[in-house]
RNA sequence: GCGGGUGUAGCUCAAUGGUAGAGUUCUAGCCUUCCAAGCUAGCUGUGCGGGUUCGAUCCCCGUCACCCGCUCCA
């Protein structure tokens, strides 16, 4: 077991010197995010987005459908990519989770352990029965060490002598003879406890066994279900994709670091179809295309890494072909480790083979530019947490700067920014309020501004530092002469004047930048 | 789910078994010609529920939420 004396990690990077508690208290001070049912004390798993949040949120959301299903990547042929997007209901017919897998496969049983207050999944634990006494292990333990345990308790060593068996396949009426996979006494493992992550609910307002139904716990499932309605309704053809944002919803064991493990959350993913001989390709593609992405929102490649899924952690889905990738972030929680952003898969055909089984019709393709070929499609996911990438950019413009009033400042790339800019009056009179006004009327039909007139200019522009706007234009008395305007960049505090016919112009070339 | 910690104003923190206080924010007004300046006034609070007590924010029990560790995370 590691030491209690490991030495502490020295912060390296700014996510890492993010305290998320400051954050925290940053994102419900100024409107980011709040507790959802707050006054009613909150409950666990559930968070709301407040004004500011809301609109990072949706900037995120609608840069992903832009690069998803407006503007796709250009593909190796140098043609743009195909890819439509859908909506699908939340609540589906129950049948498609049992055919996807979650109804039953979605549900991990634990078992407790009373000495050693160790929880483990009743399927990765196996039970050697002994004539002497009956040994709990973690699945796949080398021999060596199985039989250094069985010593260390003082039991025979030889193998052979015990039979081996799941403990999920063990009468719950034999628990009390196993020794735990870390306890030194029998009985001590609790019977395994069913932790269903799918939320249920009722369909209709009579309340019968016909009527159960799933919240979604992953938007995946609606893109599957609705494949052949797309195809048979807009002309798209091998290969393609389909995209779709929205809700999806997981009775997690244990919510836990802000939005970044919530029950309630939004996923952006877009399913890849395309013939089984491709698939690689296409896998490598999409890891590259969207880890562009996510640099294009201001997450820095120090911030990031892709990493592989052992054999051993791959969903039901992922068991065969490319596997899975995650796009990872340093999250200030998980520094100097990282935490899941995004997910990309290959699903191979799995979904649409278990589709079309249960549902009877027939879902696959026929292929007239591959000579009449009928085949399933393998499918690459990248699935993206929207929530999760709200928070990603919240921590990566998280800035501590004692030389300015407000001691630190959001520092969101532009064109992700809640608001672009504020229109502020250096004082509230001699005109400067309807200049001001006057200027913001125009602003706004182009971009999210704050128009603030209250206070003196440098209250104002320590608020605006903390809610991350880029750009601070000030009205002040050469306006009223000149038509000149100041403006104020966040990051660097300097100032340059531009005529007020500019202002928009001005706006437009910066938050075109990447 | 287990163990530990924390819960007082929007935020940061004080205090007390007997009418809860400061800074800051916020609001209004004055003032103010570029970075939370100054003056005046004002709003807002003991997470929730029970118990002990003449009286509980404080002591006790429960509960909820958050944080840390474990566990989990298709």
């Amino acid at each position: 077991m590691s030491s209690s004396a490991a030495p502490k990690q020295t912060p390296e990077t700014n996510s890492e010197a993010v305290p998320m508690k400051d954050l925290v208290a940053l994102c419900k001070r100024r409107g980011f995010v709040f507790p959802a049912s707050d006054i009613y004390g909150g409950l666990n798993g559930f968070w709301d987005f407040g004004p500011l949040g809301v609109e990072l949120k949706n900037n995120l959301r609608d840069l992903w459908w832009k690069s998803m299903v407006i503007t796709p990547p250009i593909g190796p042929d140098g043609e743009p990519l195909s890819i439509v997007g859908i909506d699908s209901a939340i609540i589906q017919n129950p049948k498609a989770w049992v055919a996807s897998g979650h109804v039953g496969g979605f549900s991990d049983p634990m078992v407790d352990c009373r000495e050693t207050k160790l929880r483990y999944r009743a399927d990765h634990v196996v039970v050697y029965q002994g004539d002497k006494a009956w040994v709990a292990m973690m699945e796949g333990e080398e021999t060596d060490d199985v039989q250094k345990r069985l010593k260390k308790l003082g039991l025979p060593q030889d193998i052979s002598a015990y039979k081996i068996v799941a403990l999920p396949d063990v009468d719950v009426a034999e628990y009390g003879k196993i020794i735990g996979p870390d306890a030194k006494e029998t009985g001590t493992l609790t019977p395994p406890r069913d932790f269903n992550l799918m939320f249920e609910t009722r369909v209709g307002a009579l309340a019968t066994s016909d009527s159960l139904a799933y919240l979604r716990p992953e938007t995946a499932q609606g893109i599957f279900l609705n494949y052949k309605n797309v195809l048979d309704s807009s002309r798209v053809k091998m290969p393609f994709g389909i995209a779709q944002i929205g809700k999806a919803f997981r009775n997690e064991v244990t919510p836990r670091n802000f939005i970044y493990r919530s029950r309630e959350f939004e996923q952006m993913e877009m399913e890849w179809f395309c013939h089984p001989s491709e698939a690689k390709m296409w896998f490598e593609f999409w890891i590259e295309a969207r880890r562009a992405w996510w640099k294009s929102v201001g997450v820095s490649d120090s911030s990031l890494q892709i990493r592989k899924h052992d054999q051993d952690e791959l969903s039901h889905y992922a068991k065969t072909g490319e596997g899975t990738v995650d796009i990872e972030f340093k999250f200030p929680f998980t520094a100097p480790g990282f935490g899941e952003l995004e997910g990309i898969a290959h699903r191979s055909n799995f979904d649409l083979t278990q589709h079309q089984e249960h549902s009877g019709q027939k879902l696959e393709y026929l292929d007239q530019a591959r000579d009449n070929e009928r085949y399933m499609p393998h499918v690459i996911e990248p699935a993206a947490g929207l929530t999760r990438g709200v928070l990603a950019v919240l921590a990566e413009a998280y800035t501590i700067d004692p030389s300015r009033p407000s001691g630190l400042y959001m520092n969101f790339a532009p064109h992700i920014a809640p608001k672009k800019a504020a229109i502020l009056p250096l004082i509230a009179k001699d005109g400067m309020p309807e200049v001001a006004q006057k200027l913001y009327m125009e602003l706004r039909e182009h971009y999210a501004i704050d128009l603030d007139i209250k206070q003196n200019i440098g209250k104002r522009y320590a608020r605006q530092d903390e809610i991350g706007t880029p750009y601070c234009f000030t009205i002040d008395n050469d306006t009223m002469t000149d038509q000149t305007v100041t403006v104020r960049e966040r990051n660097t505090m300097a100032q340059e004047r531009v005529s007020l016919d500019n202002v928009l112009p001005y706006l437009q070339k910066n938050l075109s930048k990447k």
